[in-house]
DNA sequence: ATTATATATAGATACATATCTATATAAGGA
DNA sequence: TCCTTATATAGATATGTATCTATATATAAT
């Protein structure tokens, strides 16, 4: 069966950098304001907006306004969903897309 | 503590295509040759092949040269490395990074 | 030797993106 | 009202990449 595959690429493709890995990794113990994010890197206010940005475009990361603040956190629930997605990807199953179109026997 | 972000953003972005999630999918039950690959898509030759040395330059997929036949099969070593790297990435603990910078009471 | 086949490489094009500086927005405090 | 602060947006630049066509390589078959 085939699988959601350009769904879970975007969530994918939204970690596929190092530094949004390290700013999951930071909110992966509850909500921080972006300031708060922002002291953990070198770069500048406007690139951490822009990563930001790219992760709740996927869904990755929710945000919460208070006033000046901005406090982001990470949405569990989709990150489980991909994690479950990614051990149906590699194990091997009955209903597998490889099943779909014929093997040419090389050897 | 720091995760090895750059390491592993690197097979994430291997990962981070709908095609080669496809691709790593169909290989999920077993070794298969390119030419059976390609049967899945409906891109060139030349497009696979550049795909295929994606997936293998970042280590999650093997390759065994048999004729004039190329096969490829998935480390699944490596997958589950990745897997666990994201559970341990959205988990809450004791030494996790966000620790190590201080939180300026927003609210 | 010549031909056919499976795969890889080279080079081009079009598009995406990580970062920066400069500026805008929007909320609070003096 | 004016200034400060937190964040977002705009625009520019440099780099990366997914795809194609054309061609090379390497093995097998005739």
């Amino acid at each position: 069966m085939k699988l959601n595959y350009e769904e879970n690429s975007k969530v994918i493709k939204a970690l596929a950098e190092p530094n949004r890995l390290q700013i999951i990794d930071i909110l992966s113990c509850g909500e921080l304001c972006a300031c708060d994010i922002l002291e953990h890197f070198d770069f500048t206010q406007p690139t951490l907006s822009h990563h930001m940005k790219v992760l709740m475009e996927c869904g990755i990361v929710d945000c919460r306004k208070e006033g000046l603040w901005s406090f982001y956190s990470l949405n569990t629930s989709k990150c489980n969903k991909l994690i479950l997605f990614l051990m149906n990807l590699v194990t091997d199953t009955e209903d597998c897309i490889c099943k779909e179109k014929p093997k040419h026997e090389c050897k």
